[in-house]
DNA sequence: TTGAAAGCGCTAACAC
DNA sequence: GTGTTAGCGCTTTCAA
C-alpha cells in the first residue's frame, strides 16, 4: 500500500466515490439511512485513500467528544501503574475512550492546572481523577459542566463522585496487628501533605488506630529514603517498629536496617509491588481493581445520563502478613 | 469564583471586553501586535468568565497540533511505568505536550490500530512508540506524514527513528556471567513473539550468547507463571540455571522453586523493580532513562525541523549481580 | 493596533 | 437514500 496521506478529507473520499460529502460521512459513521452498496463502496475508497478522519473537526462539528479525561499521578510508582492499567482495561470493556494526562508531585500545582485545562479544552465528556494531589477546590468549579469521579482518594465535595480506598479501615487493620504483637512505641513514617496527600492521610489513619501506643511521627519529602535516618534514630531510642505509609518507603527502611546491621519490625502500604510475597513485606493490599472498576462504571453511568447525586464510596483491601512485622519481644 | 462555563467562547470574551474576536484571540495567544492595555483587559475578562479555549477548534483552524502522541504498553508492568514516567518528564522539560494511548498485549492488534488512528486522527505532530508490540509495517505508512521515534526496541525500517536498548549486548553480559560460573546446561524462558516482542528478542539474545551451553528453550504466553513448570522439569532433568527474559518471570520462578523446596540459579531482565536489590535478583538494568531522554530529544529536534535521516541507536545498561545467580557447582 | 472575512474538516438537520 | 446547507470555535491573512 502506498503511503497514507493524512491530508485526505471526506471530501476527497466522497468525490472519488462519486457521492456527496454527507453521504460519505454517513457511510463511514454508519449512522442514518444508507444503501448497503454505497456504504461498501465508500468504505473501500476510504481504505484505498488511507483516509483518517480529523478528530478535531469531528469533535467541533459534533459539539463535543465522547472521550473521558484521566488525570493520573506519575506512573513511576507501580501503584499508579497498576491503577492506570486497570482503569484502561475497564474503560476498554465499557467502550470508553480515554485520554490521559499525568501529573507529577508538583507543589505549585502548575501541572495540575495545565493538565486540567488540556482536558477541559478538549471538551471531554467526563473526568476521572486518579491523583490524590489535585485538590477538591480546583475541581469543583467544573463539576457542573462535566461529571467528575475521583478514584482512590476520598472527596470532600458533594458535587464530585468518589470511589476511594477505605484508608481509615486499612490503618486500623495494620494498627491492630501492630498492637497485638506487643509494640508500644513505634515510628510512623509518612509524607507531608504537600508531597503526597495519600501518604499523609495514611499516616494519619495509622496514628488514629494506635491508641495507647507512643508514636514518633516522621514527615518526609518525595525522595524514598527521606526520613529514614530519623526513623532509625527513633529505633535507637526505643521504638520497636517502623510503620510506613508506602511500600517503597518500607523498602528504603529495610535497606537502611540491613545496611546498619539492625533489625526492627516494619510495615508498609500498597501491596502492589511484584514480589511483595518474596520480600515478605507486611502491608495492606489496596483495592486498586475494585476502585478502578467502580470509577469507570460510575463515569460510564453518568455519561449514559444516569444522574445520581454524587456518591462517595470506600473500598476495602486486605492485610498482607509477611515476615517484616515481628513481635515486639523479638528485639 | 462562580462555576465555570465551558460554553464560553472567544466571542463572548471579545464582546465583554469590547473588542473584536480576532483582537481577543491575539490578546489571549500573545501573538501579533497588541496594545498592552487591551491584552490585560481581555485577559482579565477571560479569567472572570472562566474561558477555556476549545482545543478542537484551535487545532482545526491552525491546521494541526503541536502535540506529540505516545503509544505505550500497558503500565501494569513497572518497566513500562518507569518508561512512561521518564518520557513524561523529559517531554515536560522539552516543553512538549504529550497525549498517550495505551496498548495491551493484543494478538490481533486491534488496539494498536485503534490507538494509532486516534493519534493520527488528532493530527499529532509526531509519534513516540514505546511498545515493542507494534510492528514496523503498521507504522511505516505514516512515516512520511509524521516523524516517528521508537523507544526501547530496535526498528528495521529506515524511515523510522529508534532509541533502543542494546539487547544483544545485554544478552552477552548475562550469558558470559552464566558461563563463567560453570553452567553448561540452562533453561531459557521467554515469551513467544506474539505475546511480547521484547521478551522474545531477549531470549534470542541470551541464546546467542550461550555458545557451547546446552539450552532448553521454553516459550511462554502472557501469564507470569507460564512455562515455569516446564522450566522446573528441565531443572530436574539436569539444567543448573533458569534464565528469564524478564524479572517478573524470574520472580515466578523463584516462587515456584521455593514452593518446591528446590534451589537453582536464576537470572532476569529489567532491573527496574523497586526492591531488586533486597530480593537479590541477578538481572540487567535496562537503560530506560537514556532511551527515554534520547527519544524525546529526537522527536523534539524533528519537530524543530532538524531533519536527520532516521537514526537507529542502541543504549547499554548494566549487569546487576545479586544472589540468585549461584555457581553451577552449588547444586 | 484593530476589525472583517474566509475558512479548517466534519456533522446534522432538513429538503429532495 | 442522497444532496444541500449551515454552522461548530478558532486562527489568520488582509485591509483599514
Amino acid at each position: 500500500m502506498a503511503d497514507r496521506q493524512l491530508g485526505v478529507t471526506v471530501e476527497d473520499v466522497a468525490r472519488e466515490a462519486g457521492v456527496s460529502r454527507s453521504t460519505a460521512t454517513r457511510a463511514l459513521r454508519g449512522h442514518g439511512r444508507i444503501a448497503e452498496e454505497t456504504r461498501t463502496r465508500v468504505e473501500e475508497v476510504a481504505a484505498r485513500l488511507g483516509y483518517v478522519p480529523n478528530l478535531a473537526a469531528a469533535d467541533l462539528a459534533a459539539g463535543g467528544t465522547g472521550v473521558v479525561g484521566l488525570m493520573l499521578r506519575d506512573a513511576a510508582n507501580p501503584v499508579y501503574g497498576a491503577l492506570f492499567s486497570r482503569i484502561e482495561l475497564a474503560a476498554r470493556d465499557a467502550d470508553l475512550d480515554l485520554v490521559t494526562v499525568t501529573i507529577g508531585a508538583d507543589p505549585a500545582g502548575a501541572q495540575q492546572v495545565q493538565g486540567l485545562r488540556r482536558l477541559l479544552g478538549m471538551r471531554v465528556a467526563g473526568l476521572l481523577v486518579a491523583t490524590g494531589g489535585v485538590e477538591s477546590a480546583r475541581l469543583e468549579p467544573f463539576a457542573s459542566e462535566v461529571p467528575i469521579v475521583r478514584i482512590g482518594r476520598d472527596e470532600p465535595s458533594d458535587r464530585i463522585h468518589a470511589e476511594a480506598y477505605d484508608e481509615a479501615w486499612h490503618g486500623r487493620l495494620l494498627a491492630d496487628r501492630v498492637r497485638a504483637l506487643g509494640h508500644r512505641r513505634v515510628v510512623v513514617l509518612g509524607a507531608d501533605a504537600a508531597t503526597s496527600y495519600g501518604e499523609h492521610a495514611r499516616a494519619d489513619a495509622l496514628v488514629d488506630g494506635l491508641e495507647g501506643v507512643r508514636i514518633d511521627r516522621v514527615a518526609t519529602g518525595a525522595a524514598p529514603d527521606d526520613g529514614v535516618g530519623a526513623a532509625l534514630a527513633a529505633v535507637d531510642a526505643g521504638a520497636t517498629a517502623v510503620l510506613c505509609a508506602s511500600d517503597t518507603r518500607q523498602l528504603a527502611v529495610l535497606r537502611a536496617l540491613a545496611a546498619a546491621g539492625r533489625a526492627c519490625a516494619t510495615t508498609g502500604w500498597d501491596g502492589i509491588l511484584p514480589g511483595v510475597d518474596l520480600l515478605g513485606l507486611t502491608t495492606v493490599r489496596v483495592p486498586v481493581e475494585a476502585a478502578a472498576d467502580a470509577g469507570v462504571a460510575r463515569i460510564a453511568a453518568l455519561l449514559d445520563g444516569v444522574v445520581d447525586a454524587p456518591i462517595h464510596r470506600r473500598w476495602r483491601g486486605e492485610l498482607l502478613v509477611g515476615r517484616t512485622l515481628t513481635p515486639a519481644e523479638d528485639r
